[in-house]
Parts: C-alpha cells; structure tokens; sequence
DNA sequence: TGTACATCAGTGAACGCGCGTTCACTGATGTAC
DNA sequence: TGTACATCAGTGAACGCGCGTTCACTGATGTAC
C-alpha cells in the first residue's frame, strides 16, 4: 500500500523505522530553512506521512529536534575521530581543531541546535533534568577527544600547558566561538591565518 | 485619556515615545521568556497598546527584536568603555574582557539576539543587505573597544603580539566562545581561571 | 489448511489557539482663519 | 477670541493561516486454533 505521496507504510514490527525517517527529514529541514522552519506538521509534510503518525515516535517537536542533536553530535564525534595518523600530536590536535570548526562551518544550522538556542528559558526548566543533562553527555563525547589530543601534546612536550582540562576547555571554548561568530558576522574582515593562531596560542602549541 | 490598561496616550508629536516602550517591552519579554516568546502581539500586550499601533513604528516582529540588539550593543559598549581606569594596559584589557564576559553572562538572551540565532538562513536572505550589515556595525564598537585596548598593550610592550587585529579577533571569538558555552551548558566541570587563562593567551599578555 | 481475531502502522477530520496583518474608525489636540 | 478643520495616536473587529493535539477510524499483517 502506498499513501498519496507514495511512501510505502512499514511493515509489521518494523514501524520503529518511521523515527529515521522522521529524524532524517527534520534534518533537511533544518539545514534548507533553518531552526524555525522545523515545525511538527512540517516535517510530517517532508517524511510523507500525517502529523498525528509522528506521535508514536515522539513526545513533542523539541523531542524531535533533540534527536537530530543526538545525531549531529554523533557525527561530530566521528569527524574528530577522522582526522587520521599524525605523527607529530601536536599536528593531530590541529586536524581535530580543524575538524571541529569543519563540522560547524559545514553545518551551521546543525550545529546551533546542538548548543543551546533551542532550548529556550521557559521550556529548558521543565525538561533541563533529562535532556539538557543527556545534551551535556553527548557534548562530552566530542570533548574528550580534543581533550585527549591535548593531553597527548602535553605528553609529548608539544605542548607548554601542565593542565590537559584547562587547555582542552580553553581550546574548546575559543574554537566555538571562532566557529559561530564566523558564522554570523561573514562580513567582518577575519584575519588569515586565525585559526591556526587560536589553536597554538589555547593549546600552548610550541610554533 | 487611558485605556483599559492605564496607559495614557502620547499627546500631539510625541507619538514617537512609543517606539521605546515598545523596545523596551520587547526586551522585558526577550529576558525573561526568552526569544521565542517575542511576538508582535505579546509586545503590544506587554506594552498595553493594540497590536495594530506597532505598524506605525516597526515593520515587522524582526524590526522590534533588531532595536533591541541595538540598544542591547549600545550598552554592551558602554560597559566596556566603563571599566575605570588602570595604570597597566594588560589590566585595562583584562578588565574589558572580562566586562565583555559578565554582560553576556547577566543579558544571556540578549547576548543571543545580538549575535546571530535571530536572523535565520529563510528570512536573512532578503534582509542581509540593511539589516546585516547595519548589525554588523554595531558589533564593530564593541569590537574596536577590544581592539584598542589590545593595540595599546601591544605598544606599551605588555603583549609580545605584533598584530592587534588579529590578537584582538582571536581574543573577541574566545570571549564569544566562552561566553555562550557557559550559558549553554552549565552542567560542565568548567575549571577555575579558565576566564583569565583564555584572556592572556589569546592576547598574548605576559604572565 | 483455513479462518477468526488481535495488533500494528498508520490516516483524516476536527478542535481551539495565537499569530501577523488589514481595514475602517475615533477621539483628542493643535492650527488657520 | 471663537470655531472649523486637519492631523495625530492610536483602537477594535475581522481575516486567513499554520500550528499542536485529540479522536475515532481503517486496512494490512501476523497469529492462534
């Protein structure tokens, strides 16, 4: 059976598939039209189905936009974890500094969701104990491995720094802002050659 | 005369006064519900006028929350030029990032609303021109308190950086960085110092 | 093997709401004569 | 000085829209006997 869009309806048992779907078109959505434009009815329109179908996979819209963070978060772990062999620890730091901002440049829309933004005063109150605490978890997955880089360089004297967590959050911190405000000001005239400087002066990256 | 509300109606040529209760009503909503709950008819009611009466100041819900960056950047670089006086440049500097840093930590949504996040990718396509632009601007006075202030650490030999541009870009993105992701995620173990740390290295402020 | 039944994966219509925006208007206030 | 008039600073009702959410339902699919 096909509905009028043509989308094929799930099997028994295999409903679970529609929360994909669901996840996958917010996406598109997100990334084409920006935060606001993902609405529940919205997204039912984009997957195919009716909006009420959206209710068995999710509580309410932020449920849904949570899951796309959860993704996008995913995906940022993978690109820092991507960044291949280098010999030299301090290069590696740089490639997942690189990387990071990457991410953030190439999916800009994505990545204001998955820090804050969404969760606006009024709402964040009520749901900060579950999803802003899973939210923070899933943050750290994609710190720990800038942190672990740091801690390398530290090691291996790449570095000047004696504190692995300061530097990485240092580090962390002015990559997030290096990497939103690009975003939001295209017009101000940045510097060449910043983020490289960014990066050696956080991580105290010998020249 | 008043309305139901009280509200005494502005006499002949003052119809102007309204603009700024109607800014200012704005950004009581903006700070205490957050951005979402910014809408042209909640600001009426916040206001205590009809919704209609808005048109003749703003032409869309957008056009209130741009004034309100725009006093919001007004005051941002009133807090940064009050710092107070300091004998040594690199206090002086430390003194305005630091002023950069509690504004956004006390005015979070606001902080927001200025950079970014409002504008979204649908809409700030066919606004870019004016209104990008003329927020850009705004952002450059603070940019340029930052600058100064960086520039005269330089010259007094107190930074061993050569290019205030640059240094007080990189300064200005690990402000940003880091006063958005302690708003965003508070739940993090953020070390002791990080402020001061991420203030000298970037401005490559001697110890 | 056939058939009744339970369940799954959704649909379609309907609701009330707040929103942005328009339109014609009102009543006070200043101005010209 | 009085009075007609233009203008200013709004109001109030109405519109159409998309939204989130509910409800009863449908039809295919697997399962028990």
């Amino acid at each position: 059976m096909t509905t009028s869009k043509g989308r094929v309806r799930n099997k028994r048992g295999e409903g679970a598939q529609l929360r994909d779907e669901i996840v996958s078109g917010a996406t598109r959505l997100l990334v084409q039209g920006g935060e606001h434009s993902v609405t529940l009815r919205a997204v039912a329109r984009e997957v195919g189905i009716s909006a009420p179908a959206i209710y068995q996979h999710f509580a309410d819209r932020d449920a849904i936009l949570f899951a796309v963070a959860e993704v996008a978060f995913a995906e940022l772990e993978h690109a820092l974890n991507d960044v291949g062999d280098h010999a030299d620890p301090a290069d590696r730091l740089r490639a997942v500094a690189v990387a990071y901002l990457t991410f953030a440049k190439h999916s800009p829309t994505r990545y204001q969701i998955m820090f804050g933004g969404v969760w606006d005063a009024s709402k964040s109150l009520q749901r900060t104990p579950s999803m802003a605490a899973d939210l923070a978890e899933l943050g750290l997955g994609a710190f720990r491995i800038i942190s672990r880089a740091t801690a390398d360089c530290i090691e291996a004297g790449c570095s000047t720094g004696t504190d692995p967590h300061a530097d990485a959050t240092a580090l962390w911190a002015g990559l997030h802002g290096l990497a939103q405000l690009q975003v939001a000001t295209p017009l101000f005239p940045w510097p060449s050659g910043l983020q490289s400087t960014l990066i050696d002066r956080l991580a105290l990256l010998r020249g």
